[in-house]
DNA sequence: AAATATATTTAGTCAAGACTAAATTTTAGA
DNA sequence: TCTAAAATTTAGTCTTGACTAAATATATTT
Protein backbone atom coordinates (compact mmCIF):
# COMPACT_ATOMS: atom_id res chain seq x y z
CA UNK A 1 0.00 0.00 0.00
CA UNK A 2 1.14 3.43 -0.86
CA UNK A 3 3.08 5.01 2.35
CA UNK A 4 1.20 7.95 2.87
CA UNK A 5 -2.21 9.02 1.64
CA UNK A 6 -2.99 12.78 1.46
CA UNK A 7 -6.59 14.34 2.83
CA UNK A 8 -6.98 14.94 -0.47
CA UNK A 9 -6.34 11.59 -2.13
CA UNK A 10 -8.86 9.89 0.21
CA UNK A 11 -11.93 12.25 -0.26
CA UNK A 12 -11.17 11.21 -3.79
CA UNK A 13 -11.20 7.66 -2.80
CA UNK A 14 -14.31 7.89 -0.71
CA UNK A 15 -16.45 9.75 -3.35
CA UNK A 16 -15.22 7.19 -5.86
CA UNK A 17 -16.31 4.56 -4.12
CA UNK A 18 -19.81 5.91 -3.32
CA UNK A 19 -20.23 6.86 -6.68
CA UNK A 20 -18.99 3.80 -8.00
CA UNK A 21 -21.22 1.44 -5.95
CA UNK A 22 -23.92 1.29 -8.73
CA UNK A 23 -20.94 -1.21 -10.64
CA UNK A 24 -20.45 1.89 -13.30
CA UNK A 25 -16.90 4.17 -13.16
CA UNK A 26 -17.39 7.52 -11.43
CA UNK A 27 -17.51 10.16 -14.34
CA UNK A 28 -15.32 13.45 -14.06
CA UNK A 29 -18.08 15.54 -13.84
CA UNK A 30 -20.18 13.55 -10.85
CA UNK A 31 -16.62 13.47 -8.95
CA UNK A 32 -16.10 17.11 -9.58
CA UNK A 33 -19.80 17.84 -8.33
CA UNK A 34 -19.49 15.78 -4.91
CA UNK A 35 -16.21 17.04 -4.04
CA UNK A 36 -17.24 20.56 -5.00
CA UNK A 37 -13.79 21.12 -6.90
CA UNK A 38 -13.15 21.93 -10.63
CA UNK A 39 -13.44 19.04 -13.52
CA UNK A 40 -10.02 20.23 -14.67
CA UNK A 41 -8.74 19.40 -11.10
CA UNK A 42 -10.28 16.27 -10.72
CA UNK A 43 -8.58 15.15 -14.16
CA UNK A 44 -5.57 16.09 -12.99
CA UNK A 45 -6.18 14.11 -9.25
CA UNK A 46 -7.18 10.76 -10.94
CA UNK A 47 -4.33 11.32 -13.29
CA UNK A 48 -1.84 10.94 -10.34
CA UNK A 49 -3.83 8.23 -8.50
CA UNK A 50 -3.62 5.71 -11.49
CA UNK A 51 -0.64 6.48 -11.70
CA UNK A 52 0.40 5.66 -8.04
CA UNK A 53 2.11 2.48 -7.77
CA UNK A 54 -0.03 -0.01 -6.95
CA UNK A 55 -2.33 2.26 -8.78
CA UNK A 56 -5.49 2.82 -6.49
CA UNK A 57 -7.62 4.09 -9.56
CA UNK A 58 -8.35 2.33 -12.57
CA UNK A 59 -8.64 5.11 -15.74
CA UNK A 60 -9.14 4.94 -19.16
CA UNK A 61 -9.17 9.06 -21.06
CA UNK A 62 -13.07 9.79 -21.12
CA UNK A 63 -14.60 6.43 -19.80
CA UNK A 64 -14.27 7.74 -15.89
CA UNK A 65 -12.51 5.60 -12.95
CA UNK A 66 -13.07 2.94 -11.03
CA UNK A 67 -10.65 1.98 -7.92
CA UNK A 68 -8.63 -0.70 -7.95
CA UNK A 69 -8.44 -3.27 -4.59
CA UNK A 70 -5.83 -1.16 -3.20
CA UNK A 71 -7.90 1.93 -3.91
CA UNK A 72 -10.81 0.09 -2.70
CA UNK A 73 -9.22 -0.62 0.68
CA UNK A 74 -8.07 2.64 0.92
CA UNK A 75 -11.37 3.89 0.66
CA UNK A 76 -12.83 1.49 2.85
CA UNK A 77 -10.26 2.47 5.26
CA UNK A 78 -11.35 6.12 5.58
CA UNK A 79 -15.05 5.25 5.39
CA UNK A 80 -15.17 3.07 8.28
CA UNK A 81 -12.91 5.81 10.44
CA UNK A 82 -16.13 7.79 9.23
CA UNK A 83 -18.41 5.93 10.40
CA UNK A 84 -16.80 4.43 13.80
CA UNK A 85 -16.41 8.31 14.09
CA UNK A 86 -19.76 9.33 13.82
CA UNK A 87 -21.46 6.41 15.86
CA UNK A 88 -19.13 7.32 18.50
CA UNK A 89 -19.83 11.47 18.90
CA UNK A 90 -23.31 10.24 19.31
CA UNK A 91 -22.84 7.93 21.63
CA UNK A 92 -20.26 9.46 23.77
CA UNK A 93 -20.71 12.87 23.22
CA UNK A 94 -24.38 13.66 22.88
CA UNK A 95 -23.69 15.09 19.10
CA UNK A 96 -27.54 14.76 17.28
CA UNK A 97 -27.42 12.54 14.06
CA UNK A 98 -27.58 15.65 11.78
CA UNK A 99 -24.16 17.53 13.86
CA UNK A 100 -21.91 14.53 13.38
CA UNK A 101 -21.07 14.25 9.92
CA UNK A 102 -18.77 17.31 9.20
CA UNK A 103 -17.13 16.52 12.38
CA UNK A 104 -16.70 13.05 11.52
CA UNK A 105 -15.63 14.48 7.62
CA UNK A 106 -12.45 16.04 9.17
CA UNK A 107 -11.48 13.55 12.01
CA UNK A 108 -11.35 10.69 9.54
CA UNK A 109 -7.97 12.04 7.76
CA UNK A 110 -6.01 11.84 11.54
CA UNK A 111 -7.40 9.28 13.61
CA UNK A 112 -4.60 6.41 13.79
CA UNK A 113 -5.30 2.70 13.56
CA UNK A 114 -4.83 2.21 17.77
CA UNK A 115 -7.61 4.85 17.68
CA UNK A 116 -9.40 3.44 15.41
CA UNK A 117 -9.82 0.07 17.46
CA UNK A 118 -9.96 1.48 20.53
CA UNK A 119 -13.50 3.47 19.94
CA UNK A 120 -14.35 0.26 17.99
CA UNK A 121 -13.88 -1.88 20.90
CA UNK A 122 -15.40 0.74 23.24
CA UNK A 123 -18.84 0.78 21.17
CA UNK A 124 -19.05 -2.89 21.05
CA UNK A 125 -18.01 -3.22 17.31
CA UNK A 126 -20.81 -1.61 15.98
CA UNK A 127 -22.03 -2.57 12.52
CA UNK A 128 -24.14 0.38 11.73
CA UNK A 129 -23.45 4.08 12.10
CA UNK A 130 -25.83 6.98 13.44
CA UNK A 131 -27.76 6.94 9.68
CA UNK A 132 -27.95 3.33 9.32
CA UNK A 133 -25.15 3.21 7.00
CA UNK A 134 -22.67 0.00 7.43
CA UNK A 135 -20.09 0.06 8.61
CA UNK A 136 -17.06 -2.09 6.81
CA UNK A 137 -15.18 -4.44 9.10
CA UNK A 138 -11.98 -4.36 10.25
CA UNK A 139 -10.84 -6.56 7.39
CA UNK A 140 -11.88 -3.56 5.26
CA UNK A 141 -14.74 -5.59 3.81
CA UNK A 142 -17.95 -3.96 3.64
CA UNK A 143 -20.85 -6.33 4.73
CA UNK A 144 -23.71 -6.48 2.54
CA UNK A 145 -27.07 -4.32 2.82
CA UNK A 146 -30.11 -6.02 1.55
CA UNK A 147 -32.27 -3.28 2.49
CA UNK A 148 -35.35 -1.72 0.15
CA UNK A 149 -36.12 1.60 -0.80
CA UNK A 150 -39.44 2.78 1.33
CA UNK A 151 -40.87 4.50 -2.13
CA UNK A 152 -41.17 0.61 -3.31
CA UNK A 153 -43.40 -0.60 -0.77
CA UNK A 154 -47.19 -0.29 -0.42
CA UNK A 155 -50.10 -0.57 1.55
CA UNK A 156 -50.27 -3.16 4.16
CA UNK A 157 -46.29 -3.46 4.01
CA UNK A 158 -44.75 -3.01 7.25
CA UNK A 159 -40.94 -2.74 8.00
CA UNK A 160 -38.16 -1.35 9.91
CA UNK A 161 -36.12 1.27 9.40
CA UNK A 162 -32.53 0.49 8.38
CA UNK A 163 -30.60 3.53 6.96
CA UNK A 164 -31.31 7.28 6.06
CA UNK A 165 -29.12 8.25 2.75
CA UNK A 166 -29.18 12.16 4.13
CA UNK A 167 -26.23 14.25 4.89
CA UNK A 168 -28.31 17.13 4.68
CA UNK A 169 -29.02 18.02 8.68
CA UNK A 170 -32.20 19.74 7.64
CA UNK A 171 -33.88 16.66 6.11
CA UNK A 172 -32.28 15.05 8.97
CA UNK A 173 -33.58 17.35 11.91
CA UNK A 174 -36.92 16.92 10.08
CA UNK A 175 -37.01 13.08 9.53
CA UNK A 176 -36.19 12.77 13.73
CA UNK A 177 -38.77 15.04 14.64
CA UNK A 178 -41.18 12.72 12.40
CA UNK A 179 -39.37 9.48 14.28
CA UNK A 180 -37.98 8.23 11.26
CA UNK A 181 -34.81 7.07 12.29
CA UNK A 182 -33.10 3.27 12.24
CA UNK A 183 -34.67 0.89 14.12
CA UNK A 184 -38.37 2.16 14.14
CA UNK A 185 -41.53 0.35 12.68
CA UNK A 186 -43.58 1.60 10.60
CA UNK A 187 -46.60 0.71 8.50
CA UNK A 188 -47.72 1.65 4.89
CA UNK A 189 -51.53 2.64 5.05
CA UNK A 190 -51.89 4.54 1.94
CA UNK A 191 -50.28 5.10 -1.61
CA UNK A 192 -51.19 7.31 -4.64
CA UNK A 193 -50.22 6.78 -8.11
CA UNK A 194 -49.97 10.30 -9.43
CA UNK A 195 -47.37 11.66 -6.80
CA UNK A 196 -46.27 8.29 -5.35
CA UNK A 197 -46.68 10.02 -1.96
CA UNK A 198 -46.80 7.42 0.66
CA UNK A 199 -48.78 7.56 3.68
CA UNK A 200 -46.63 6.20 6.77
CA UNK A 201 -47.33 5.23 10.11
CA UNK A 202 -45.19 5.42 12.86
CA UNK A 203 -46.42 4.50 16.38
CA UNK A 204 -49.86 6.54 16.62
CA UNK A 205 -49.06 9.14 13.73
CA UNK A 206 -49.24 9.00 10.27
CA UNK A 207 -47.44 11.06 7.70
CA UNK A 208 -47.69 11.52 4.05
CA UNK A 209 -44.26 11.15 2.55
CA UNK A 210 -42.84 12.28 -1.11
CA UNK A 211 -40.61 10.72 -3.40
CA UNK A 212 -37.74 12.95 -2.25
CA UNK A 213 -38.13 11.28 1.25
CA UNK A 214 -39.00 7.80 0.44
CA UNK A 215 -36.11 7.20 -2.03
CA UNK A 216 -33.74 8.37 1.18
CA UNK A 217 -35.23 5.97 3.52
CA UNK A 218 -34.44 2.64 2.94
CA UNK A 219 -36.17 -0.64 5.37
CA UNK A 220 -36.30 -3.94 5.64
CA UNK A 221 -39.66 -5.22 5.12
CA UNK A 222 -41.02 -7.80 7.54
CA UNK B 1 -8.61 36.88 13.91
CA UNK B 2 -7.18 35.61 10.63
CA UNK B 3 -10.10 33.44 9.09
CA UNK B 4 -8.27 30.16 8.58
CA UNK B 5 -5.73 29.12 10.03
CA UNK B 6 -3.38 26.28 8.49
CA UNK B 7 -2.18 23.46 10.17
CA UNK B 8 1.71 24.62 10.11
CA UNK B 9 0.93 28.09 11.15
CA UNK B 10 -0.93 26.77 14.30
CA UNK B 11 2.06 24.63 15.23
CA UNK B 12 4.31 27.19 14.84
CA UNK B 13 2.44 29.80 16.97
CA UNK B 14 1.99 26.59 19.57
CA UNK B 15 5.89 26.46 19.69
CA UNK B 16 6.62 30.11 20.29
CA UNK B 17 4.27 30.10 22.91
CA UNK B 18 6.54 27.65 24.40
CA UNK B 19 9.78 28.89 23.86
CA UNK B 20 8.67 32.47 24.99
CA UNK B 21 7.11 31.62 28.32
CA UNK B 22 10.54 32.53 29.82
CA UNK B 23 10.43 35.86 28.23
CA UNK B 24 12.64 36.29 25.72
CA UNK B 25 11.80 36.55 22.14
CA UNK B 26 12.20 32.34 20.24
CA UNK B 27 15.12 32.43 18.16
CA UNK B 28 15.07 30.68 14.19
CA UNK B 29 17.02 27.70 15.18
CA UNK B 30 15.55 27.09 18.19
CA UNK B 31 12.02 27.00 16.27
CA UNK B 32 13.73 24.97 13.43
CA UNK B 33 14.54 22.32 16.65
CA UNK B 34 11.52 22.23 17.74
CA UNK B 35 9.39 22.07 14.87
CA UNK B 36 11.86 19.45 12.92
CA UNK B 37 11.89 22.27 10.14
CA UNK B 38 15.00 23.44 8.33
CA UNK B 39 16.37 27.13 9.83
CA UNK B 40 15.57 28.84 6.13
CA UNK B 41 12.07 27.42 6.24
CA UNK B 42 11.25 28.48 9.56
CA UNK B 43 12.13 32.66 8.31
CA UNK B 44 10.18 32.13 5.88
CA UNK B 45 7.02 31.11 7.68
CA UNK B 46 7.61 33.82 10.63
CA UNK B 47 7.83 36.01 7.84
CA UNK B 48 4.78 35.35 6.44
CA UNK B 49 3.06 35.19 10.44
CA UNK B 50 4.42 38.81 10.62
CA UNK B 51 2.83 39.63 7.54
CA UNK B 52 -0.80 38.52 8.33
CA UNK B 53 -3.16 41.18 8.85
CA UNK B 54 -3.56 41.52 12.12
CA UNK B 55 0.27 39.96 12.55
CA UNK B 56 0.27 36.96 14.42
CA UNK B 57 3.85 37.76 15.50
CA UNK B 58 6.89 40.47 16.04
CA UNK B 59 9.67 39.85 14.21
CA UNK B 60 12.99 41.69 14.21
CA UNK B 61 15.52 40.38 11.24
CA UNK B 62 17.87 38.34 13.77
CA UNK B 63 16.30 39.75 17.12
CA UNK B 64 14.07 36.46 16.82
CA UNK B 65 10.03 36.14 17.37
CA UNK B 66 7.54 36.99 19.98
CA UNK B 67 3.67 36.53 19.45
CA UNK B 68 1.21 39.54 19.42
CA UNK B 69 -1.99 39.18 21.09
CA UNK B 70 -3.85 37.50 18.12
CA UNK B 71 -0.95 35.30 17.94
CA UNK B 72 -1.01 34.16 21.53
CA UNK B 73 -5.14 33.09 21.60
CA UNK B 74 -4.22 31.57 18.67
CA UNK B 75 -1.66 29.74 19.88
CA UNK B 76 -3.71 28.97 23.07
CA UNK B 77 -6.47 27.85 21.54
CA UNK B 78 -4.17 25.51 20.06
CA UNK B 79 -2.86 23.97 23.48
CA UNK B 80 -6.31 24.31 25.05
CA UNK B 81 -7.33 21.62 22.15
CA UNK B 82 -4.08 19.13 22.82
CA UNK B 83 -4.57 19.17 26.32
CA UNK B 84 -8.05 19.06 26.46
CA UNK B 85 -7.84 15.92 23.94
CA UNK B 86 -4.49 14.44 25.91
CA UNK B 87 -7.01 14.39 29.08
CA UNK B 88 -9.86 12.90 27.22
CA UNK B 89 -8.08 10.11 25.63
CA UNK B 90 -7.08 9.04 28.81
CA UNK B 91 -10.21 9.18 30.69
CA UNK B 92 -12.41 7.63 28.12
CA UNK B 93 -10.28 5.38 25.93
CA UNK B 94 -7.79 4.15 28.57
CA UNK B 95 -4.96 5.54 26.74
CA UNK B 96 -1.54 5.52 29.21
CA UNK B 97 0.42 9.27 29.31
CA UNK B 98 2.86 7.97 27.18
CA UNK B 99 0.88 7.31 24.21
CA UNK B 100 -1.67 10.07 23.81
CA UNK B 101 0.74 13.48 22.59
CA UNK B 102 1.09 11.72 18.91
CA UNK B 103 -2.73 11.42 18.86
CA UNK B 104 -3.71 14.72 19.87
CA UNK B 105 -0.78 16.43 17.84
CA UNK B 106 -3.16 15.73 15.01
CA UNK B 107 -6.10 16.31 16.63
CA UNK B 108 -5.85 19.06 17.95
CA UNK B 109 -6.17 20.69 14.60
CA UNK B 110 -9.47 19.27 12.96
CA UNK B 111 -11.91 19.37 16.02
CA UNK B 112 -14.46 21.99 15.93
CA UNK B 113 -15.16 24.34 18.50
CA UNK B 114 -18.27 22.84 19.82
CA UNK B 115 -16.13 19.49 19.84
CA UNK B 116 -13.74 21.09 22.21
CA UNK B 117 -16.92 22.30 24.44
CA UNK B 118 -18.28 18.84 24.90
CA UNK B 119 -14.93 17.37 25.78
CA UNK B 120 -14.33 19.90 28.18
CA UNK B 121 -18.28 19.27 29.71
CA UNK B 122 -17.78 15.70 29.78
CA UNK B 123 -14.28 15.57 31.82
CA UNK B 124 -15.98 18.78 34.02
CA UNK B 125 -13.54 21.35 32.50
CA UNK B 126 -10.43 20.03 34.16
CA UNK B 127 -7.74 22.27 34.73
CA UNK B 128 -4.67 19.93 33.87
CA UNK B 129 -4.00 17.29 31.34
CA UNK B 130 -2.51 13.78 32.17
CA UNK B 131 1.22 15.05 32.44
CA UNK B 132 -0.22 17.56 34.91
CA UNK B 133 0.39 20.54 32.34
CA UNK B 134 -2.18 23.41 32.75
CA UNK B 135 -5.37 23.43 30.54
CA UNK B 136 -5.73 26.95 28.82
CA UNK B 137 -9.50 28.44 30.18
CA UNK B 138 -12.03 28.98 27.55
CA UNK B 139 -11.75 32.09 27.38
CA UNK B 140 -7.95 31.44 26.64
CA UNK B 141 -6.35 32.65 29.36
CA UNK B 142 -3.49 30.38 30.63
CA UNK B 143 -3.46 30.07 34.81
CA UNK B 144 -0.40 30.14 36.67
CA UNK B 145 1.44 27.69 37.73
CA UNK B 146 3.81 27.87 40.67
CA UNK B 147 5.15 24.89 41.21
CA UNK B 148 8.84 24.45 41.53
CA UNK B 149 11.08 21.80 39.82
CA UNK B 150 12.34 18.74 41.99
CA UNK B 151 15.71 19.42 41.78
CA UNK B 152 15.41 22.38 43.90
CA UNK B 153 14.13 20.28 46.82
CA UNK B 154 16.36 19.38 49.38
CA UNK B 155 16.36 16.47 52.19
CA UNK B 156 13.61 16.05 54.43
CA UNK B 157 11.06 18.18 52.17
CA UNK B 158 8.04 16.78 51.34
CA UNK B 159 6.04 17.71 47.68
CA UNK B 160 3.29 16.78 45.67
CA UNK B 161 3.93 16.02 41.94
CA UNK B 162 2.57 18.71 39.71
CA UNK B 163 3.38 17.73 36.34
CA UNK B 164 5.90 16.34 34.39
CA UNK B 165 7.69 18.06 31.69
CA UNK B 166 8.66 15.56 28.81
CA UNK B 167 7.09 14.44 25.54
CA UNK B 168 9.30 11.30 25.55
CA UNK B 169 7.32 8.19 26.00
CA UNK B 170 10.13 6.09 27.69
CA UNK B 171 10.61 8.33 29.79
CA UNK B 172 7.04 8.70 30.90
CA UNK B 173 7.02 5.24 31.26
CA UNK B 174 9.91 4.53 33.55
CA UNK B 175 8.57 7.38 35.52
CA UNK B 176 4.77 5.37 35.55
CA UNK B 177 6.75 2.51 36.72
CA UNK B 178 8.32 4.26 39.06
CA UNK B 179 5.67 5.53 40.44
CA UNK B 180 5.90 9.25 40.00
CA UNK B 181 2.88 10.82 38.57
CA UNK B 182 0.96 13.69 38.75
CA UNK B 183 -0.41 13.85 42.30
CA UNK B 184 1.76 11.74 44.05
CA UNK B 185 3.35 12.54 47.37
CA UNK B 186 7.18 11.93 47.54
CA UNK B 187 9.79 13.03 50.50
CA UNK B 188 13.14 13.96 49.77
CA UNK B 189 16.24 11.67 52.10
CA UNK B 190 19.13 12.45 50.54
CA UNK B 191 20.78 14.22 48.18
CA UNK B 192 24.13 14.73 46.84
CA UNK B 193 26.34 17.75 46.34
CA UNK B 194 28.58 15.96 43.84
CA UNK B 195 26.25 14.72 41.19
CA UNK B 196 23.22 16.83 42.25
CA UNK B 197 21.39 13.32 43.03
CA UNK B 198 18.21 13.00 45.08
CA UNK B 199 16.62 10.18 46.88
CA UNK B 200 13.17 10.60 46.28
CA UNK B 201 11.03 8.60 48.26
CA UNK B 202 7.47 7.44 46.86
CA UNK B 203 5.06 5.22 49.14
CA UNK B 204 7.25 2.86 50.50
CA UNK B 205 10.19 2.78 48.05
CA UNK B 206 12.83 4.94 47.45
CA UNK B 207 14.83 6.00 44.29
CA UNK B 208 17.56 7.87 43.42
CA UNK B 209 16.78 10.36 40.85
CA UNK B 210 19.56 12.21 38.32
CA UNK B 211 19.24 16.07 37.48
CA UNK B 212 17.93 14.83 33.67
CA UNK B 213 14.61 13.52 35.86
CA UNK B 214 14.74 15.81 38.62
CA UNK B 215 14.36 18.92 36.11
CA UNK B 216 11.85 17.61 34.51
CA UNK B 217 9.33 16.72 37.86
CA UNK B 218 7.71 20.06 38.66
CA UNK B 219 6.24 19.84 42.29
CA UNK B 220 3.97 22.07 45.41
CA UNK B 221 6.05 22.14 48.54
CA UNK B 222 4.28 20.80 51.58
C1' DA C 1 -24.46 12.59 -41.15
C1' DA C 2 -23.85 17.17 -39.67
C1' DA C 3 -24.17 20.44 -36.21
C1' DT C 4 -24.58 21.62 -31.71
C1' DA C 5 -24.17 20.80 -26.88
C1' DT C 6 -21.92 18.60 -23.15
C1' DA C 7 -18.11 16.39 -21.00
C1' DT C 8 -13.40 15.94 -20.45
C1' DT C 9 -8.68 16.92 -20.94
C1' DT C 10 -4.57 19.90 -21.68
C1' DA C 11 -1.78 23.84 -20.81
C1' DG C 12 -0.39 27.22 -18.02
C1' DT C 13 -0.79 29.66 -13.33
C1' DC C 14 -0.91 30.14 -8.37
C1' DA C 15 -0.31 29.60 -3.25
C1' DA C 16 1.43 27.04 0.58
C1' DG C 17 5.14 25.18 2.67
C1' DA C 18 8.95 22.65 2.52
C1' DC C 19 14.24 22.22 0.90
C1' DT C 20 19.40 23.40 -0.51
C1' DA C 21 23.05 26.44 -1.40
C1' DA C 22 24.88 30.76 -0.96
C1' DA C 23 25.10 35.27 1.17
C1' DT C 24 24.92 38.03 5.21
C1' DT C 25 24.66 39.18 10.07
C1' DT C 26 25.74 38.63 14.69
C1' DT C 27 28.54 36.72 18.37
C1' DA C 28 32.53 35.15 20.49
C1' DG C 29 37.51 34.20 20.79
C1' DA C 30 42.13 35.52 20.51
C1' DT D 1 39.52 45.05 17.62
C1' DC D 2 39.92 41.65 14.22
C1' DT D 3 38.63 37.08 12.91
C1' DA D 4 36.39 32.74 12.88
C1' DA D 5 32.31 30.37 14.07
C1' DA D 6 27.51 30.24 14.52
C1' DA D 7 23.05 31.96 13.42
C1' DT D 8 20.08 33.83 10.22
C1' DT D 9 18.34 35.33 5.93
C1' DT D 10 17.97 35.36 0.80
C1' DA D 11 17.47 33.25 -3.60
C1' DG D 12 15.95 29.79 -6.18
C1' DT D 13 13.68 25.07 -6.55
C1' DC D 14 10.20 21.43 -5.69
C1' DT D 15 5.71 19.14 -4.66
C1' DT D 16 0.88 19.20 -3.81
C1' DG D 17 -3.40 20.40 -5.18
C1' DA D 18 -6.16 23.83 -6.50
C1' DC D 19 -7.79 27.24 -10.58
C1' DT D 20 -8.95 29.37 -15.53
C1' DA D 21 -8.99 29.31 -20.37
C1' DA D 22 -8.60 26.85 -24.38
C1' DA D 23 -8.62 22.57 -26.95
C1' DT D 24 -10.62 18.21 -27.90
C1' DA D 25 -13.54 14.33 -27.55
C1' DT D 26 -18.15 12.36 -26.93
C1' DA D 27 -23.20 12.68 -27.10
C1' DT D 28 -27.45 14.44 -28.72
C1' DT D 29 -30.30 16.51 -32.09
C1' DT D 30 -31.96 17.59 -36.15
MN1 LIG E 1 -21.34 11.07 7.20
MN1 LIG F 1 -12.89 14.28 4.57
MN1 LIG G 1 1.41 16.66 24.54
MN1 LIG H 1 0.25 19.52 15.64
Amino acid sequence: MPKTMTKSAQDYLKRIYELTECGLPASTNDLARELEIKPASVTGMIQKLAAEKPALVEYQKHQGVTLTPAGKRAALEVIRHHRLLETWLVQTLGYSWDEVHEEAERLEHVISEDFERRIAAALGNPTRDPHGELIPTEDLKMPVDDSTPLSALRPNQSATIQRVISQDPNLLRHLNSLGLTPGVQIEITDYSSFDNNLTVKVGRKSNVLGLNITTKIFVEIE
